[in-house]
DNA sequence: AAGCTTCATTGGTAACACTATTAGGGCGCG
DNA sequence: CGCGCCCTAATAGTGTTACCAATGAAGCTT
């Protein structure tokens, strides 16, 4: 959603083609990629076959050595916040795992995030959030989940960002692929629940007062809920 | 130290000039590098240059476009998590603003995941954390700083890979990162302190009894700390 | 077991054709 | 006259091919 690479050059197009496929386990590690396997593979030159691999290997999936070939790294070694390897792991077989894992990650961050916009936002950035809020109240009594989605995701990333923490702002992206994903997945009520709306509003408005402790709080009670369902989702074999 | 990119290839060798230079903000957001630049400067094919701008491209320092050439993007862009432009950016000359979000970051993370390293974890693992902790204790009566920065390291390490949770777990490298970057700078006592060496012994106790809610505490009394002490060292204006 | 040879495979170079993007000029229209 | 549209040309990156160098794993030799 928020940061597509760009279809328009070969290697891209190619990188959407391996990159998945590793993610989604159908290489063992260990197992060999050769450039010249590759570039045939796809109909390409060498040299783009060479600049995917570059960007696997940055990524951490492939080591590549002169006469052993492109070798598949075991997933542990993997750049896991590698944004567009997150994406490539949701489109996977391993989804729920990873959305599982991204989930606690968020619940981890955000109380904090909430703790350190509260000291940290400015007053306009602050209180403008209460203004969003105002819009997701309205949003979620009207049913547009897409619209809701949207907002419930600026509204996580403004406070990431608000943080003041670059690692914390960093996580934009996670959260928004969090987002969508429990969406798309249909781990979502089909309305948002009324509970969870009115967490948020606390939310804003301790923030926009200033009182980390009580954003903090509110965020981790959020945060908390949406832990939980996952794990009912989990131990009630649904998917 | 965990992660070094392999200097023999030359187009890490480029990277490994660029990068930081990128990542020490040398290049203002939106001036631009083009290729034939980048290889006559460096001596090297425009093959080479283009492999390292495809990497520097999927970190996101740069975009890179027909006509216009590699244009530098703004640090809200970046993908901070990347392990390699941790490094650079904790070689210049923000690395004081790196490491505070750094240890923001563990702090918010390494309390659930010695939570989780409780529940999830396998009863060798666990059990095995007050071996290393004995041996914590042992080489820091002894004050052999460089052994116990490695231990130290070794022992966050095991707990965020026994957390269960592979954004946790993929967040090793950084803990070690920061770690050896707060000695490097010198934000550490001579010998540990007694208390700090307390609160581990009473993770890894936590830990091998399975009393998560123990571990947690435990955990955030010693990031808490690490926090404090480096607010202290800023508003100390100390460097 | 130590050292040597082989050779598949990546690493690096060079030169060229293709393609996307955009700046600027020219043209027509209001 | 001024505005907007379209065409053209210049300027990058993108992709291809061909070739040679360096590496290091595997097997062979002694």
């Amino acid at each position: 959603m928020s940061a597509a690479p760009d279809h328009r050059t070969l290697h891209n197009r190619v990188l959407a083609e391996v990159g998945p496929a590793i993610a989604a386990g159908e290489y063992e590690p260990g197992s060999v990629l050769t450039l010249d396997r590759l570039a045939n593979r796809f109909g390409v030159s060498r040299t783009v076959a060479r600049e995917a691999v570059r960007v696997l290997e940055s990524m951490r999936l492939v080591v590549s050595r002169p006469r052993t070939g492109v070798t598949v790294r075991p997933p542990e070694e993997w750049s896991v916040y590698d944004p567009q390897l997150i994406r490539w792991r949701l489109a996977g077989p391993r989804r729920i795992d990873q959305l599982r894992s991204l989930t606690e990650l968020r619940a981890a961050v955000e109380p904090p995030a909430a703790a350190f916009a509260a000291r940290r936002g400015s007053p306009e950035e602050r209180s403008s959030l209460t203004e969003l809020n105002g819009r997701m109240v309205a949003t979620g009594r009207s049913g547009d989940l897409e619209a809701f989605l949207r907002l419930d995701v600026e509204f996580h990333r403004r406070i990431l960002q608000m943080s003041g923490n670059e690692m914390f702002a960093g996580l934009t992206g996670v959260v928004s692929e969090v987002l969508t994903g429990r969406t798309e997945y249909h781990l979502m009520p089909r309305q948002p629940r009324p509970e969870a709306l009115n967490l948020h509003t606390h939310v804003a408005e301790a923030i926009s007062g200033g009182l980390a402790d009580v954003a903090r709080a509110a965020m981790r009670a959020i945060v908390d809920e949406v832990v939980a369902a996952l794990e009912d989702e989990e131990t009630a074999g649904g998917g």
